[in-house]
DNA sequence: CTGAAAGCGCTTACAG
DNA sequence: CTGAAAGCGCTTACAG
């Protein structure tokens, strides 16, 4: 019996003695290998742990194997749905694989990102996720100690990691492309700050719809502003108190998205009537939003499956895949 | 030099080798105790860490040493920005002891969350921070380990465990009763899964504030529904298609609250001017909605301070924690 | 102030 | 099929 709070740390040794084998025995059994034992002894051992209530020292195991079935994820920021529908995404995917996965939420901070980094891999996690806040040191700390890496959302700048990308281009000239064929013409694009390569890809996407459409780019209808609800509301603020405001917005996310519908209801513009909007994410936030938005969704499935994928049988020199986008159509572009 | 694609680990035998020391020596100038170094071998043993780019195996560090500076959180759904934005207290308040959070999402499965209260405890995490889907033997399968927990919104139903829990009946009653005094009498109550004790004591506290200002308790106007946007969102539309809505409502978290926003809008109900809306979570999300909610908070910062602090000094018996909340008055409830 | 050595709890060749 | 032993990379009494 354990006595109740002072609990005693039983181990292999104690099994081993409780079931008369020797502790490599007791390793096999839970192990199922890599030798064969006999089902006789695998019962006594079976029954001793249980009798014992031993359960395996992780940190032991993980320092003699090296592996420890468990996946770090590196995000900016939880509070983001986009990061958390991400994270769900992949601790779906990790788990039918038997992994576990762990986050850690850097709060935009580098510093904390580089600690939280710097924990995953001295613990030994069987490969690292990156989305970053921008410096790479990640990539450098995980890689010089020979943790696999993918890096996603973003490209690292060299051929250190593997990666995967949301076709963002593309996914922001479809949802600029579909406000043109609403017959929106005063296009305005919100985007998240410049320094981030997402928000620039986004960009081209929205600029390259435009043109295509023999549309001219006012740069007054351009904004670049934090991803969030307080950076789409500010930004939309400004934009609809223009003396010629936008008739149609492509919004590189639905936090902003959502702010923007926020400073139009209090400024009285009416969604779609008088501005028709299209987000992208794709995430849960969209769907009830009054009115719902139409957005860019990606596919986090298949994001998920592919940073796994990769994780598990690394290639040399690293891959970098890109995945594609699908418009998901509600209210605010004008469609019934 | 590394050769590059095939990391060498350096270990601390290297290091003093390369320092011509002990390795204890060098042991003691990474932890700055507990015997003290002359100064010109620290020098050395500095110098010879730089060189070999060495890193300290985190793992055998937390074997011998039983720590880990690490804390383990234990989340039902990262998705709900709730839990991210508790999460993201949670993490500044460790960092600030120097103690890095790894978080958990168990999707809402009673088996991912064993799971992953395993792999924290096995990986022995210095404290366990858990917030339940229901079944609580991840409290068993830390405790015996020696792990200290501490719940979160919710309360152990025994005392093994010390637990940090919002006042959940004052939260309610204090929103019911603003309702009350912006004229609202046909009050409405929408709420969790009866099953959550939560949504329970926040229903108890509704039912009290109604009596108490001598009003009847419809019991049409009492849903429980998921904890998510789209079960407020059906739940909302079934009580406002009723022969007699309410003209006010106390939402149990933000998301249905969202989600009642937007079945008012689909059936044309303004708010707050036909229905006045009350919600409970004070996260991000109700600032920018259509309108801005007006909402319960709870104290993010209090509950961290109080989580980690708990976790440091655990006391015997576990101690259990109230946290109180704050009305986030903005314009869902009638006020300018 | 420093070195040689035991030991944390496992896994896995090496022998039998 | 099983046991005795080395070793993973550290920390920390034990000696000097």
């Amino acid at each position: 019996m354990t006595r109740p709070g002072r609990p005693v740390r039983v181990t292999q040794a104690d099994v081993a003695r409780a079931a008369g084998v020797s502790t490599a025995v007791v390793s096999y059994v839970i192990n199922e290998g890599p030798r064969p034992i006999a089902a006789a002894t695998r019962e006594r051992v079976l029954r001793a742990m249980a009798e014992t209530g031993y359960r395996p020292n992780g940190v032991a195991r993980a320092l003699v194997s090296g592996a420890t079935r468990t996946l770090g994820l590196v995000v900016p920021e939880l509070a983001n749905q986009f990061f958390a529908t991400l994270a769900h995404a992949l601790e779906t995917e990790a788990s039918r694989h038997g992994l576990v996965l762990v986050l850690g939420d850097s709060g935009q901070s580098v510093d904390r990102e580089s600690t939280l980094v710097e924990t995953f891999v001295d613990r030994r996690v069987d490969g690292l996720i990156y989305v970053g806040v921008g410096a790479h040191d990640a990539i450098e700390i995980a890689t010089s100690a020979g943790t696999p890496v993918v890096v996603l959302d973003r490209v690292a700048d060299d051929d250190r990691a593997a990666s995967v990308v949301i076709d963002n281009v593309q996914g922001a000239a479809v949802a600029t492309r579909h406000l043109i064929e609403h017959g929106r013409r005063a296009l305005g694009c919100l985007l998240g700050p410049e320094t981030v390569p997402t928000a620039r890809a986004r960009h081209a996407g929205w600029q390259q719809a435009v043109h295509d459409a023999g549309g001219r780019v006012d740069p007054r209808l351009v904004e670049w502003a934090p991803f969030s609800k307080e950076g789409g509301y500010r930004a939309g603020l400004r934009m609809l108190r223009l003396a010629s405001p936008p008739d149609g917005m492509f919004v590189a996310s639905e936090d902003q998205a959502l702010g923007l519908l926020c400073a139009a209801a209090e400024l009285g513009v009416a969604v779609p009537g008088s501005l028709a909007v299209v987000s992208f994410d794709g995430t849960d936030s969209s769907r009830f939003s009054v009115p719902p938005l139409t957005t860019v969704a990606p596919r986090f499935t298949d994001i998920a499956r592919r940073t796994i994928e990769l994780l598990r049988s690394p290639d040399v020199p690293p891959r970098s895949e890109t995945s594609t986008t699908d418009l998901v159509v509600r209210s605010s572009c004008g469609c019934p």
